[in-house]
RNA sequence: GGAAACGUAGCUCAGUUGGUUAGAGCAUUCGGUUCACAUCCGAAAGGUCGCAGGUUCGAGUCCUGUCGUUUCCACCA
């Protein structure tokens, strides 16, 4: 057998990675004869480096296909990147600055050429680093966003949506992002509260010796108001309805409207109204029929609409402008005032509601089909909570600003003639005007990147030709992500699938928390406190970083990652690496390794232990309670397998018959084997290599079936056994522990079995296990001469000779407190027992079960007074 | 304004449809190196499950209220 080191050393992993590549072993291909399981991946932005989110995001992705893999199903796991419009431009404009130019400056043509060169050097960055972390992706479908295919996918959607009438042209209020100079999707804006103030000033009425007062959290949008608004019903105000004012620092007069969008009681009872530069007024105005007056550019500066304030940006403009009002002696107070300002998701920049012409798509007829597929629970939420979050955004939808004044993305394929203004909607390019025969131009604008990533599970897949690929794989079946994309891409992409595939892309939403630091804070780069997965798997390997982030885990929720929480990972994945170690290196040459066709008892509770987690841990990966399931593998691991059956093995492996070092090796690689395989989706390296280990040659642990649970192999009366024997091992640990027994004092013990053959058999463990180096089996107490000691436990009592070891005083303390604990447990017992709701209404497996509780303690406690009394 | 989650040991969290004495890791205390592992082994200590009611034979678990923390959505100037 290989030779192992003596400590786990993670370094083997790019070549298993490398083995499973040349192997093919990530590549599905479209088999009759098996049942398809298909993720897609959501693409990481090519700007963008690993980080925890991704990390968890891809090890839960990994973790589930490599359990389905295994299971039998021809398992598809499509990897592949976003072209992050916004994100990619502004790098490259960036990078263009550095050399002193402007995106103008060289054109659109030379500028594509640099994105691509930039996404040729670095998109693959992020790939390389997925790979590291074990991901068992079918690279030879690696995708793009913007490569041919899911480029044709966009064409053809968009000119589909067109003719179905979904997509349109118009002019709107939008949201822009005054840094990256385009218009912004309502998801794309985030809002932050900051301190502001509201300001109150006064309009005058026209003709009148009066004015109104209005109060405003933007004195600087006065400029283009064109109306001022009170609620007709508000008595103190609706006076005003009809009249004109005065719209001070320029010269126009506007009219007060009445409408209940005004509320009563707020601020003065009176609002400006500018219908450029605010979504609600903007709505108020198409009501009144008002004029729209934009006063801030796409610069985000004052335009020329601002008379002399043209140039300024907003905030200089909003102090102007109250200074101006104040000298004019119209400025009435102001009250500080918390507000909600909207901010670029990409730049944090504050974005401004312009009105401007840009393409939509008409969300309500989207929404409802797709509202109903999850309604019919033909895709399912989980945790199915966030099916509340879907409802109430697709519910609540506006329609989508797919138009994005950038050059980085799909270019809108809309063409217009240079003479007649005539619009043509075109998957191919569009030279002359039907209309007039003129010359016609492209659509500058590109689209959200969004677009293209709702198309992601079946673009992906080949659409719009139709393939094999396709018809097999679609839909998927599971989508993973966090849940702070549901509305970016989970619900664009639902509706997507619904409307060009006719079937929901995914029949399950697994929805993951995000990875928090030590505190509990968002890992950010501004804070500095995020945690750089690469330098993890540097130092403890890919293996303990899966492990730490699918341990206590629970869907939905965030988790926290510590330093500490990562060693104990990679000290559970060194303890696999040394009990594997172990059992290797007592494998002979000459060793068989057959399964026994004799069980003992060990092997029996062993084997029904092995069969309760195969199952349970089944259950739990179908339910996506990975946490769960990890926690399962790692108890059982540790604790049955590593500090029970291999300790008590080990009697049976030096043994100097030939016969029992077989059946117990051959046990010991069959556990660990199966072990290997439960433990293979959550931690892939380590296991491929101990499986190499001893595994014939060529046969790859990451293919192999998983296990399955086999009645045949459990054993729940030796189970039981085994149970009270470690029940009577702990006790004797802890009467040595108390009694401050030397560990390598050895003691007798006679010893009362409820099964004396059981005990007799597992004799030779006890010194092993608790330093009892001469078990004598007795029927009765009586035929003990010398001073003893008892443990009583449910499988036996035990009479420990006290010789010249044993504190008489701290004995009869430890019995004193046995007796007490015993006594609480009857008196509890006796009290359930005693109510007549608990014995007719609960189930008759539990009744029992306190009755034989309650006659256990009882004997227990006479044997203790009994005890008790041979000291006093 | 609307919605959701969380509150369990010193810390980080499990606890599935209500059912034995509420579990684990880290930290703590005590004891241990001869042959897998000190990234280890054995043992112990530590919790009125945020608070108050209710339903039930039985509540950490279900219901109501309440306090605290967090998040998402909407956005009234």
């Amino acid at each position: 057998m290989d030779n192992m080191e003596k400590t786990y050393n993670p370094e083997f992993e790019q070549k298993i990675y490398n083995m499973w590549i040349k192997g093919k072993y990530f590549e599905a291909h479209p088999n009759p004869d098996k049942e398809p399981f298909t993720i897609v991946m959501p693409p990481p932005n090519i700007t963008g480096q690993l980080h925890m989110g991704h990390a968890l995001n891809n090890t839960l992705q990994d973790i589930i296909i490599r359990f389905k893999r295994m299971s039998g199903f021809e398992t598809l796991w499509v990897p592949g990147t976003d072209h992050a419009s916004i994100a990619t431009e502004v790098k490259i404009v960036d990078k263009l600055k550095a050399e002193g130019l402007k995106k103008e400056d060289i054109g659109r043509d030379e500028f594509l050429v640099r994105a691509w060169d930039w996404k040729k050097q670095y998109g693959g960055r992020i790939v390389e680093q997925l790979k590291r972390l074990g991901t068992s992706c079918d690279w030879s479908k690696e995708a793009f966003t913007m490569d041919e295919n899911c480029s044709n996918s966009v064409l053809e959607s968009f000119v589909r949506y067109y003719k179905k009438g979904l997509i349109y042209r118009g002019n709107r209020i939008i949201n822009w992002c005054p840094h990256c100079r385009t218009a912004l999707s309502d998801a794309e804006v985030e809002y932050e509260e900051q301190p502001s103030n509201l300001w109150y000033y006064k309009y005058p009425v026209v003709g009148e010796d009066d004015a109104i007062v209005i109060a405003t959290t933007r004195p600087e949008t006065m400029l283009g108001d064109t109306a001022v608004a009170v609620n007709p019903k508000d008595e103190k105000m609706n006076r005003f309805i009809g009249k004109m004012v005065q719209l001070p620092l320029t010269d126009r007069v506007i009219p007060v409207v009445g409408d209940d969008y005004c509320e009563i009681g707020f601020g003065t009872g009176a609002v400006k109204i500018t219908p450029a530069h605010d979504p609600n007024d903007f709505e108020l105005g198409l009501r009144h029929n008002l004029e729209v007056i934009s006063c801030i550019g796409e610069d985000g500066l004052m335009n020329e609409n601002a008379g002399k304030y043209k140039g300024m940006d907003r905030l200089s403009c909003r102090q102007a402008v109250v200074e101006d009002l104040d000298k004019l002696g119209l400025l009435v107070k102001i009250e500080p005032y918390a507000h909600n300002v909207g901010t670029c998701y990409r730049c944090h920049e504050t974005v401004e509601a312009i009105v401007s012409k840009q393409w939509f798509v008409k969300m309500k007829p989207l929404a409802e089909p797709a509202i109903k597929a999850v309604k019919s629970k033909k895709t399912v939420f989980v945790p199915q909570r966030f099916e509340k979050t879907y409802f109430n955004w697709m519910e609540n939808i506006k329609d989508w600003c797919i138009s994005r004044q950038l050059w980085w993305g799909h270019r809108i394929p809309a063409y217009y003639c240079d003479d007649c203004g005539e619009m043509v909607v075109s998957k191919t390019k569009v030279d002359t005007c039907p209309k007039c025969g003129g010359k016609m131009h492209q659509d500058e604008d590109v689209l959200d990147t969004w677009f293209s990533s709702a198309l992601w599970p079946f673009s992906t897949l080949g659409y719009p030709k139709k393939n094999k690929n396709l018809s097999y794989f679609y839909p998927t079946n599971v989508l993973v992500t966090a849940y702070d994309i549901i509305f970016f891409w989970v619900a664009r992409m639902m509706f997507s699938g619904i409307e060009f595939m006719e079937e929901p892309p995914f029949s399950q939403v697994l929805i993951h928390g995000i990875v928090r630091d030590s505190q509990g804070r968002k890992m950010s780069k501004s804070l500095g406190n995020g945690v750089d997965p690469l330098e993890i798997i540097d130092k403890y390997g890919a293996d303990a970083l899966r492990f730490s982030l699918a341990q206590g885990i629970a869907p939905g929720s965030d988790t926290r990652f510590s330093e500490g929480k990562i060693e104990s990972c990679r000290n559970f994945v060194n303890k696999l690496w040394n009990a594997s170690r172990f059992v290797i290196m007592n494998i002979k040459d000459d060793d068989s390794l057959e399964f026994p066709s004799r069980l003992n008892g060990n092997d029996k509770w062993i084997l029904t232990r092995l069969n309760d987690v195969i199952k349970e841990v089944t259950i739990n990966l179908n339910k996506y309670e990975i946490g769960i399931a990890a926690a399962t593998l790692y108890d059982f691991v540790w604790t049955e397998f590593c500090d029970w059956f291999i300790e008590i093995s080990k009697p049976q492996l030096y043994s100097e018959d030939k016969k029992q070092h077989q059946h117990a090796i051959a046990m010991l690689v069959y556990v660990l084997t199966e072990i290997l395989k439960l433990l293979h989706p959550f931690i892939p390296f380590i296991t491929e290599e101990i499986y190499s280990k001893f595994a014939p040659k060529g046969s790859v642990l990451m293919i192999q079936e998983w296990p399955s649970y086999n009645k045949r192999l459990v054993f729940r009366k030796e189970a039981k056994n085994f149970e009270e024997l470690q029940e009577i091992v702990i006790a004797v640990r802890n009467m040595r522990n108390e009694m401050n027994l030397q560990p390598s004092k050895r003691i007798s013990a006679y010893i009362i079995a409820k099964d004396p053959a059981y005990i007799k058999s597992v004799t030779p463990f006890f010194e092993k296990l608790c330093g009892i180096n001469n078990v004598m089996i007795i029927e009765n107490k009586d035929s003990i001469q010398e001073q003893v000691s008892a443990l009583v436990t449910a499988g036996a009592e035990l009479y420990i000779p006290l010789g010249d070891l044993i504190d008489k005083d701290k004995e009869i303390a430890r019995i004193k407190d046995e007796i007490a604990q015993t006594e609480a447990v009857i008196l509890k017992t006796e009290n359930l027992l005693a109510n007549k709701g608990f014995v007719a209404k609960a189930p008759q497996k539990l009744v029992d079960g306190e009755k034989e509780k309650l006659a256990a303690a009882k004997e227990k406690l006479i044997k203790l007074q009994d005890k008790l009394k041979m000291f006093e």
